[in-house]
DNA sequence: ACGCAAATGATAATCATTCTCATTTGCATT
DNA sequence: AATGCAAATGAGAATGATTATCATTTGCGT
């Protein structure tokens, strides 16, 4: 077989991180788990229920390293505690669910563009920014609701 | 002179809390203060420096309460610390310093609409948002740039 | 002045996160 | 494949922010 592999190996060698078990287990979670957006805990538990074993300690660290690393990024929406997501190089804000905490992307050139003028007209440089938007989802599936499908939702423009 | 008096008192009266020595410091605080954003910790050392005698926790507490009561508001930069402002009825975002923690103020009616509009596409109702951008303001007045001035910058569009 | 529920303050407890350190593991080299 | 060592891990202690407990104090209506 070819050398097109295992593009994690990958990514933890070009972060300079060498590639172990708990780290491979964690990117994977996050690739093809069942959550884009996870807290440390929710992580850990996650890896627990599929039997595999890992530290609460090291998936604290892991997850710091991922992020400075740039594979993951870390959001802080209300509540106080820290929730990543696969860095996709896509730049896209969030809207949470204030009844069942499930989390929608949206992406607005419109306020991404006002932002950069707002910051200029104020003489600073923007370095980042955080836009949430809390909501209650009644109107489309949300456990709370009394659906348990999950959200496709799409902005129709 | 006539009974249009504390309006403190008032504010606490209406809000069904008993106006105590605790609650009417803290209260002038966020009204005459140095600062119009401050944590808990910050409230609890500015009332220690001016001789006030009062516990951390009841300045948790406090706080809480003001925030239940909408005199004040509740915001969570970055840091994993609240941040407490009086509540003037109109909404506003922030911009805040990476180096210095200064914290400006702006509103933009193009964004919050914006946000309506995105909301209702994807089938939410929006009950809350948080929009801060972080920067550094070494093109202006702060600390960490040489200068302490307060900043008075006023967004012109 | 009384009485009592509400409020306070000191401290313990909790929660998320980081630190410490002894043990294990990845990986380059023999 | 065996060796060596720095890097990584895991268990638990430590930290920082915030909340809960509870005995004592205080505001306020009577
Ligand atoms: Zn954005
Ligand atoms: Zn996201
Ligand atoms: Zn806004
Ligand atoms: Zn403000």
């Amino acid at each position: 077989m070819p050398s097109a592999e295992q593009p994690n190996l990958e990514s933890l060698k070009s972060a300079g991180l060498k590639s172990t078990s708990p780290r491979l287990k964690i990117l994977a979670l996050f690739e093809s788990g069942p959550e884009r957006h996870m807290s440390a805990e929710e992580v850990y538990r996650l890896l627990l229920a599929s039997g595999e074993d890992v530290g609460l300690a090291t998936v604290y660290r892991v997850l710091t390293q991922f992020q400075q690393a740039g594979l993951l990024e870390r959001h802080n929406f209300e509540g106080g505690k820290s929730v990543f997501e696969l860095n996709q190089g896509k730049h896209h804000d969030h809207i949470v669910c204030l009844q069942c905490g499930h989390v929608e992307e949206f992406y607005d050139a419109i306020i991404e563009t006002r932002q950069q003028n707002i910051a200029a007209e104020l003489g600073f440089g923007i370095r980042d920014h955080s836009l949430c938007l809390y909501a209650d989802c009644t109107k489309i599936q949300c456990p709370h609701a009394g659906n348990t499908q999950r959200s496709t939702a799409t902005p129709s423009a």
